[in-house]
DNA sequence: AAGAACTTGCACATGGCTGTGCACATTCGT
DNA sequence: ACGAATGTGCACAGCCATGTGCAAGTTCTT
C-alpha cells in the first residue's frame, strides 16, 4: 500500500519508525491496548508523529505482529533436530531466547480483533509444530491420549502462557518452558530431567517411556 | 458498606440484581471490559438501572469476582481425596464442572486492575493448592524439578488456560483439564491414562512412578 | 545554504464509556 | 387501591482515545 515510487526515507525517519515498532513491542507486551500516546512518548516522539509513519493504530499493531512472526517462523524453519522430542525442545528453547522480541505478538495473539492477522502471520510456525506433533505421535514419543490438533493447541497455549507470565521473572531460565512444554506433551518429569541432564547429540530413537 | 438498617429489598429487585450478576458473569467471560450497557441489556434492564443496584462498575465486577471465588473456595475446602494426586485430580475436575460459573472470575483474574481483589478472594483456594503441592512433593508423587511456588503457579495457569480456551468447545470433557494439570504436575501421559482408566476408590500410596 | 523531509503543537471533530440528575411510568407489597 | 420501591428515558458533563488539519519549527541531505 506504499506509494509506487519508494523514495529512500531519511535516515532519522527510518530510525524513528524502528523505535516506534520497538517501543510498541515493549508496551504491547504489557498491555495490548496501550494508547498511541504512551508508545510515541516511549519512542521520544509525539502522538502526532506516529501518523507520519503509520496511517492508523491498526497499521502499527500489524507491524509489530509481523516483526514477531518473522522471528517465530525463521526459528521454526531452521530447527536442526530430527527427532520430534528434540525438535520440540529446541523450538521451545529458541522461542524463549527470543521471548523479548516475541512477547508482544504473543500478547496480541490473544486479542480477538487481530486474531485473523495473527493466525495468518503464524501459519508457518503452526504448520511446523503440527508436523512435529504428527511425527511424535507416530513414533510414540508424544502422548496419544489427545488428538493431534488438541495437542498442538495445548503446546501452543502452554508455551504462550509461560512466555507471557514468566518472561522477565528472576531466576527463570529456558529450562522452565522446556519442562512445561515437554510435560504437556506427555513426558514424566523424571524423563524430562533426564533429557536435560544428558542432552542427545543427535536424536535417534530415544529410550522407551 | 450497606446501610445498617437492611430493609428486605423487594422480591423483583433482588431477582434483577441476581440477573445482573449472572449476565455480567457471562459477558465478562467473553470480555472483561464489556460495557455496562451490554450487561444491563442482557439482564433485560437499562444501563441506568444498574446504578440502582451497584454504586459503580467496580462494585459490579467485584460482585462477580466474589461469587466466583465463593464457588472456588467452597470446592477447595470440601475435597474428599487424601492423596495429593487424587486431590489435584478432584480439584481440577470439580473446577471444570463449575467452569460456567467460574469462567468470569478466571478472565477477570488476568485484569491488572482487579488483581489485588482477585488475589484476596482466591486466597483460600491458593492455600489449599499449595498444601496439596507440598504434600505431593514430599511423598514424591509430584515433580521435584521445580520449586513448590513455581509448581503452584504452573498448575494454576494451566488450569486457567484450559478453562478459558476449552470451556464450551465441543467434545471436551473434564478429562482434558485433568490430563493437562496432571501432566504439568509431572506425570507421564501413560501414568495419567492409567489413573483415569482405573480410578482409585480411596488413595493410599499409589504405585511408584 | 537551500529545499525537502520530518516533527511539533495546537485545535478540532468524533466516538465510546461512565456516572449523575430528574421527571415520569411501572410494579410490588400489604 | 395506595404508597413506596423500582425501572425508564432523557439529558448532561466528564474522561480518554483516535484521526485530521495546519502553521511553525527543527533536522537531514546534497
Amino acid at each position: 500500500m506504499t506509494t509506487s515510487t519508494d523514495r529512500p526515507l531519511r535516515r532519522d525517519a527510518a530510525h524513528n519508525r524502528d523505535e516506534l515498532v520497538n517501543c510498541a513491542q515493549r508496551e504491547f507486551a504489557r498491555d495490548p491496548r496501550t494508547s498511541l500516546d504512551g508508545i510515541a512518548r516511549a519512542a521520544g516522539l509525539t502522538r502526532r508523529a506516529v501518523y507520519g509513519h503509520f496511517p492508523d493504530r491498526h497499521a502499527l499493531v500489524s507491524a509489530v505482529i509481523d516483526r514477531g512472526a518473522e522471528h517465530y517462523n525463521e526459528i521454526a524453519q531452521t530447527l536442526t533436530a530430527a527427532d520430534p522430542l528434540d525438535a520440540l525442545q529446541e523450538l521451545t528453547r529458541r522461542l524463549w531466547d527470543e521471548a523479548s522480541v516475541v512477547q508482544a505478538s504473543t500478547a496480541i495473539a490473544l486479542d480477538e480483533a487481530y486474531l485473523p492477522h495473527t493466525a495468518r502471520a503464524l501459519a508457518p510456525l503452526r504448520a511446523r509444530l503440527a508436523q512435529i506433533v504428527a511425527a511424535g505421535q507416530a513414533t510414540g514419543s508424544l502422548r496419544r491420549d489427545v488428538d493431534a490438533h488438541t495437542l498442538v493447541r495445548l503446546i501452543e497455549e502452554t508455551a504462550r502462557t509461560i512466555i507471557l507470565r514468566w518472561c522477565g521473572a528472576p531466576d527463570t531460565t529456558a529450562d522452565l518452558p522446556v519442562r512445561a512444554v515437554l510435560s504437556i506433551a506427555g513426558l514424566s518429569w523424571e524423563h524430562i530431567a533426564d533429557r536435560l541432564a544428558n542432552p542427545r547429540t543427535n536424536g535417534g530413537t530415544p529410550d522407551a517411556r
